[in-house]
DNA sequence: GAGTGGATTTCGCAT
DNA sequence: ATGCGAAGTCCACTC
């Protein structure tokens, strides 16, 4: 019979109790959460050595460890989800180790000290929605092209070009062709470099007058300069505004946009 | 006096309990996990939402927060070190919101059930040590330039030219200049191009005939292609063979050689 | 302080 | 499968 409760907690267990806790909850495929004195070692696409120290080891469902320190958002050692697992004794110590092939790499850790051991069965059903990417921009630009400029009428977006992809692409009030550029975050030398591209390419299939606009919410000092020198526009844009924009309009039309 | 005790565990706490312990353990600079059900709001570069579910949370001594879901070993929600905090009641559920300025933004995660609360001191003076970094990679060259090819001289390192920097320019057993590119990683068409324009560079002002050669442990396809049809050459090298040559040369003598 | 480039980047999407 | 570009990238180093 499962075990249903959330979770299963161990304070300062003994070391093979810890390795068999362990053991069952890695093939039960729980998630597991250890605290002690560990080192660990990673052999792989690099290689690197972790001295012994006190810090918390996550195993999670689908594979994936995480060693943290007490400090850094980030992991000190890590392997991503889709490991194989082997725990044993090796000197008296709990020895986990996390092995992923493509890429061959592999990482081992080893508690001396456990002094928190946590075996979690967590149910999570909530999804996670990260608003104003690039993606939910360009979407703004085409629903409401006016608050890049009063006039503009988009052609297409995503449209295919020699060095990748244009963001949107359009004719202005005054019926010149018009590329846009989209970053949702401070645009510097390359998105400037990228556009550039993008006017060069179609500049020399179309003979026509281009205007390169570069829309993002902030332009680097240098980019600004850089801007200036290849004639090429820019229009700040608040990747909120543009979160405004798309819940003020109805999921139909959009779908109808975009189908 | 101070809790010496490496942890402190509550399980199923009551909300008003957890409040009390998480805001005693974030003013006292000590790492706090919470396990239970909550939801989370991100307010800053970008906006998020993430629904109710079980996940969890960690709050670290340097003021940086992560929220982990049981699945990929990046967290959902994030905050980097430096945050200010408040906790408090909102509706029944305990709230917790971490704000940091440059860039300003806000993550707050809310919990309405907590299965385990645990307040961590962590002792943590253990070295992380990389290795085979690009940098480890151009010393075990310069040490045994044999490992590129047998006859080769090198005369300086991290050349400044036009473009940047040479990893390693030297001479080959015919009296030939070689411009070596080094990559700890697969090299992509990027490598390639940095190194043909660094030999380009050199062209130029020295009117000579010039050996480029990308040293890497892996070359992608189109990487080689382009390598091939640029006149420029390719030689695998291990890191890890860079990491035990440097092993087997001692401190001193390479002290002496980047003195 | 801002800009630049690397990362055991990871992740996703298109080819 | 592979390759290319984006990321709330982060992070360290330079100017």
């Amino acid at each position: 019979m499962p075990d249903r409760r959330p979770l299963v907690v161990y304070e300062n267990p003994p070391i093979n109790e810890a390795l068999e806790a362990s053991k069952k909850a890695i093939s039960e495929q729980k998630t597991l959460i250890l605290v002690g004195n560990c080192w660990a070692d990673y052999r792989g696409r690099a290689s690197s050595k972790l001295e012994p120290g006190e810090r918390i080891l996550i195993i999670k469902e689908d594979g994936s460890v995480s060693v943290h320190k007490s400090k850094g958002y980030e992991p000190v050692n890590w392997q991503p989800p889709g490991c194989l697992f082997q725990s044993y004794m090796d000197n008296g110590a709990l020895a986990i180790k996390a092995i992923k092939q493509k890429p061959r790499e592999a990482l081992t850790v080893c508690f001396d000290k456990v002094y928190l051991l946590s075996v979690l069965s967590l149910i999570d059903e909530g999804q996670f929605i990260l608003y104003a990417s690039e993606e939910e921009m360009q979407k703004a630009i085409l629903l409401q092209p006016s608050i890049i400029e009063e006039g503009l009428k988009p052609i297409t977006y995503e449209k295919k070009v020699e060095p990748g992809f244009i963001d949107v692409y359009g004719i202005d009030k005054d019926g010149r062709m018009v590329v846009i550029e989209i970053k949702r975050k401070t645009a510097g030398k390359e998105a400037v470099l990228q556009l550039a591209k993008y006017v060069e390419s179609i500049k020399t299939s179309v003979n026509r007058e281009i205007r390169g606009i570069l829309v993002a919410p902030q332009i680097a000092k240098g980019a600004q300069k850089l801007l200036v020198t290849l004639g090429l526009g820019y229009k700040p844009l608040d990747p909120k505004k543009c979160t405004e924009i798309l819940r003020k309009t109805e999921t139909k039309k959009l779908a109808a946009f975009f189908k």
